[in-house]
DNA sequence: CATGATGTCTGACTTTAGTCAGATATCTAT
DNA sequence: ATAGATATCTGACTAAAGTCAGACATCATG
């Protein structure tokens, strides 16, 4: 009753079975499930049919009916898209977002309800976020942001939230040499943001100087999403940035408080340096240099 | 994309489409999904043909027809119940054997496939124990089973490696006045297991004196199952017991580092009385009065 | 032993999901 | 302008799941 597996396992059937109350909820509005899903996908703001059809992995036969039912409850209009006549985009009618609103009232009351149960929630909520990323890490995206953006911010916010627990003495942003905005942006240098789904878990900011090197900075990973090598994935992508921008020379600084930071540094080819600065906060210094 | 119910859905979500690939694993030998939930079940133990009908949620008509699409694969075997004949029993046949046998390596290899990506397993199985256990909430069944069984024993192992992380003195069973298994045996206590699935995830002892007592010992409840309010319905069940016996008052005696616990006997109707044993770790003693 | 309840089985159905081979219209590139 | 690719639609099918009424044997009970 210890192994792993059977734990993995016994999730999974934990989950199966919940799962099962959780479709009926979109059957308890007198609509099959395939019709429900693609009346979601539109509301959620999938208009182009074949994208749909993708998202949902329906055959292009099934697709179109399961369309035409949807109309024929005057719940969706579709037109012909401007620029290809032979793709579609489909639209909600006034009908059809009252029925997604009704959708959407459904599946928050049931995820209040779950949540209402528990008296711990942050970590039910932490255990969740955790699995979620876990089963979606491969439809985790990396996208530049620009970084007074939401998600950047949101990033921001939980990485001086995190230093302030695990430095001895707290962090105080205003004591750091916080970037400004425009030097992590492009031509400068940029901000990436790891988004699952449509939470960000993760973020990194390159961000170019007059001192003919850029650095690495804010490194972060969300709690929920470590052990997904997303660290090295953010670095992987901030260094494909700094080449792309022609920049040669990367550093950084770190604190030795967050020695998974170091580790990974130095697994990714960075080379400790002398302080580079006088920030108060790192106490470690590395560099790299990156071929074009 | 912070607020708690969204974090629900995203879960969700990401469950669902999860859940998805895991069913069709089942689908990889050739038959269909219901005949398989029926041979793994039966395979998992479950043999009365109603019984597997309610655990499925199955028609008495479709149950019918899957097993014998199950017999006609020469998997199944089904005989009449010998104290009544109106019910069957299903038995997996040598060959039904050896394809649930195939089924559980498959649902093993896809649960180690999982756990392989994951750089950090504990808190990726720490998060599935939490949530399995928070969805199946309604399941848990509370039973009395003997202190030297082996949930007995990973429970009290579980319990006492808790209690060393939380003591600042750490916790060496030695020294503590353990109390003697015979003394949780019907007649003169009982010893109580809460079982999630196949794992147990709470307990609780009453031990039997000579003193015109009986106390409360090792009141336990996994980290994966707390908010479940177990520890209460933990309690309800020693003390029904107690009361089972006859027995009309009770004492306990915990420490001040597990405020939770101390706070649980409060809200119970639990009164604080002075130190009535030498126990060294223990500086907080309650009694409470059974009334039969 | 008669009666009603229970557990299983059978036949006759429906709904949903999904597959596949064209038909049709439109686009892209030569 | 034409050939080939692409997006959608239609018709004709199958498989799976599920529903429902009634048949039948067996059980518990008075």
């Amino acid at each position: 009753m210890l192994d792993p597996v059977s734990r993995v396992r016994r999730f999974n059937r934990a989950v199966t079975s919940a799962v099962g109350a959780l479709d009926t909820s979109f059957l308890g509005r007198g609509r099959p499930l395939g019709a429900a899903r693609v009346l979601n996908a539109i509301g959620h703001g999938r208009s182009d049919v074949a994208e749909i059809r993708d998202y949902l992995a329906l055959d292009s036969g099934l697709m179109s009916r399961l369309l035409r039912s949807l109309e024929d409850e005057g719940l969706v209009e579709t037109t012909p898209r401007e620029d290809d006549a032979r793709r579609r985009v489909a639209k909600l009618t006034r009908t059809g977002r009252r029925e997604f609103a009704a959708y959407e009232a459904l599946s928050n009351a049931q995820a209040e309800g779950f949540l209402a149960q528990h008296s711990q929630r942050d970590a039910l909520l932490a255990a969740m976020d955790l699995i979620a990323s876990a089963l979606t890490r491969d439809r985790v995206a990396l996208a530049e942001m620009d970084p007074q953006s939401d998600e950047a911010r949101y990033c921001l916010g939980e990485y001086y939230a995190e230093l302030g627990r695990r430095f001895k003495q707290g962090f105080d942003v205003s004591l750091s040499r916080d970037p400004d905005a425009k030097d992590m942006r492009r031509p400068r240098g940029t901000f990436i943001v790891a988004m699952s789904d449509t939470l960000p878990i993760g973020c990194v900011g390159l961000k170019g100087t007059d001192r003919g090197y850029a650095e690495i900075k804010r490194l972060w990973v969300a709690p929920a999403a470590r052990g997904l090598r997303l660290g090295r994935r953010l670095m992987d992508a901030a260094e494909d940035a700094a080449r792309g921008l022609g920049i040669a020379l990367l550093r950084l600084d770190t604190n030795s408080a967050l020695p998974e930071a170091g580790q990974l540094y130095r697994t990714m080819g960075w080379t400790e340096i002398p302080r580079f600065n006088d920030d108060p906060y790192p106490d470690l210094f590395f560099e790299k240099r990156i071929p074009s």
